[in-house]
DNA sequence: ACGATGATGAAC
DNA sequence: TTCATCATCGTA
């Protein structure tokens, strides 16, 4: 079943733990989906859209289950799925998928690049996400500090990233 | 453990 | 104009 907006079109701390056990779906396949972070907000300091709306995060301040993709490092590609309430500017970004270990080895692999930046996460352009019926109950979930945002003060303590243990390494 | 990568945007 | 960044891979 396709997630629509209305799953997305929530606060994103509580859209994070229901999008582990999800499906990333492309041309190449599906991909249960296992670890993911949450960026909240203009006053999250680890958040692109801490200075306000730019070129680059302007799909932060969009609607929900708009895509969210940049280049970091000048090297790889992050993928984020927007989120609400409404134009709250927050997005997720997809950080593993089942066998495809890290958020640039995952858009390497399935071909994401700026083409898919800014479309709503729909079957036109090949890039959305399923449930397909598997459960991930709370106990199978850990929340740790986020990756390689040690410049966000107290943000960077701030347990936002989600995985299914299962998957940690 | 560390440098290279090289787009984007903030700070100077 | 310079510097830091939501990461990964070579080389040591």
């Amino acid at each position: 079943m396709l997630l629509t907006p209305s799953f997305f079109d929530r606060p994103v701390l509580d859209v994070c733990p229901d999008l582990l056990g999800k499906f990333l779906v492309t041309k190449q396949g599906a991909w249960m989906i296992t670890e993911v972070e949450a960026y909240d907000w203009v006053d999250d300091l680890a958040s692109h859209a801490r200075h306000g709306k730019t070129d680059r995060n302007a799909p932060m301040f969009w609607e929900p289950w708009r895509r969210y993709v940049y280049l970091v490092y000048g090297m790889y590609w992050m993928l984020n799925i927007v989120t609400g309430p409404g134009e709250h500017p927050s997005a997720i970004l997809l950080r593993w998928v089942e066998s495809l270990a890290g958020p640039g080895k995952l858009t390497k692999h399935l071909e994401i690049s700026k083409k898919y930046n800014g479309q709503l996460a729909d079957k036109k352009t090949w890039l959305w996400i399923e449930d397909r019926g598997v459960i991930v109950k709370k106990n199978q979930i850990a929340c740790l500090p986020r990756i390689g945002i040690d410049y966000a003060g107290e943000w960077a303590k701030k347990e936002w990233r989600f995985l299914i243990k299962k998957y940690s390494i």
